[in-house]
DNA sequence: GTCTATACGTAGATAGAC
DNA sequence: GTCTATCTACGTATAGAC
């Protein structure tokens, strides 16, 4: 990774975060669930009721990823979560509810690292370049998150509406975006096309990235989707 | 559309093709399923086995993007098909095969859709942006199709292995990017991020054509993305 | 707020006639 | 090859004690 870029790993442990929730390194989380009963022991001391609500997300988030939405039993994500179906009830109306929080407390935590790793008094150029590496760290190091992602997103039985409640928390990307067009920056291309080509190819570079072990490889393989994208849209040549 | 593209209304009914199996237009697909009963008369003078076989696969594909592969019952599948649960088994081993069938079907159809618009006796240039040309119109105009592609890809439980099977369907693409690259047509771009690159942006344009009116306005996107694409690729400026 | 126990519906797959 | 009828099992969500 370029310099400017902390490592995922400190950025995850180190950084102040606005919320916890799903906010856990997934070696973590799927120690809490294979061992329930020692998870409730470690949590005995702060044993609120929010963290039986976030025991829960956590589980089903594993649990949906691996399994699938319908191959998941609401009766085995209480058990992941060291929890009885009761208490799963209790916390959320129904299955889709549930599914729902999942997606939308991700969402929150992406758009939450992407807002900390802006920084506002850099050119927009540079802001962007940022924005797109910070994205494919996050991605990166939350495989399990954006998978769940892409499940949510593609599959049409679980609420629609939902998708459209986190739009605002990336406005500002949009914006962004934009900005660099009226300056200059980024040739004038309609903009929906625009964000498209940017966000499709981070997400592509993800999983190029994710595949290839960290370091010098991976680096390249993140140097080269951003000189294509740069290309692509920059108004000047390559940078 | 440019020049030398059909329209995809006309290369869906004018043009020959190698399979059948799911390729009919939505709405007459909707009309099947929607009065089973008409359809077993429509088919009762082609009434094989393989007919049986299709209205399945069509069944099952409409069904599963518009509620999702777990909200899906067999019988639902059978019942808008026209036939009995009975008949789905004897077609189909299970649930699982069923729709990798259908997975199947599509990406065979989409390859040879692809195939069929490729002219090898053209620049390399031009047959590269002539395939993505034609991936998006076979996108915009097989909206049903993509969600599937789309639901299945990224459901974790439905068999994996079953991904790999199509791909030496797409070899002869990647062949024609590494002929581009070896011409000085296209950068050095190592050929992962390259691809990717390719297929995630013309990905893109398709959801993006598809949500606006077709003629000048789509026209407009798919260039605009055609550009932008060529700019991030090409080894020289625009073209 | 969390538990146990269970009601109720429904889904996948089979059996056996035609 | 297709049908009807059905078996078995499981999943969601609730009830009510603690």
């Amino acid at each position: 990774m370029p310099p400017g870029y902390c490592d995922p790993r400190r950025t995850a442990e180190g950084l102040p975060r606005p919320r916890r929730l799903l906010d856990k390194t997934d070696e973590a989380a799927r120690e809490d669930a294979d061992d329930a009963a020692a998870e409730r022991v470690t949590m005995a001391d702060t044993g609120t009721s929010d963290d039986t609500r976030e025991k829960i997300l956590r589980s089903a988030l594993r649990l949906f990823t691996t399994q699938g939405f319908h191959a998941t039993p609401t009766a085995q994500i209480s058990r992941g979560a060291g929890v009885s179906t009761g208490a799963l009830f209790h916390h959320f109306t129904d299955k889709a509810t549930l599914t729902s929080e999942v997606y939308l407390a991700i969402k929150r935590e992406m758009a939450a690292d992407l807002r900390e790793g802006d920084d506002m008094a850099l050119p927009v150029r540079k802001r962007i370049t940022g924005g797109i590496r910070r994205y494919i760290e996050w991605g990166v190091s939350h495989p399990e998150e954006r998978a769940f992602l892409n499940l949510f997103y593609h599959s049409p039985n679980i609420c629609d509406a939902v998708k459209d409640r986190t739009y605002a928390d990336f406005r500002w990307l949009h914006d962004l975006c934009a900005e660099a067009v009226a300056e200059g920056v980024i040739r004038d291309v309609p903009h929906p096309v625009l964000f498209t080509v940017i966000v499709r190819t981070a997400d592509g570079i993800v999983d190029l990235a994710a595949a290839v072990p960290p370091g010098t490889a991976r680096e390249e393989v993140v140097d080269a989707g951003l000189a294509v994208i740069w290309h692509g849209i920059g108004a000047e040549g390559p940078g």
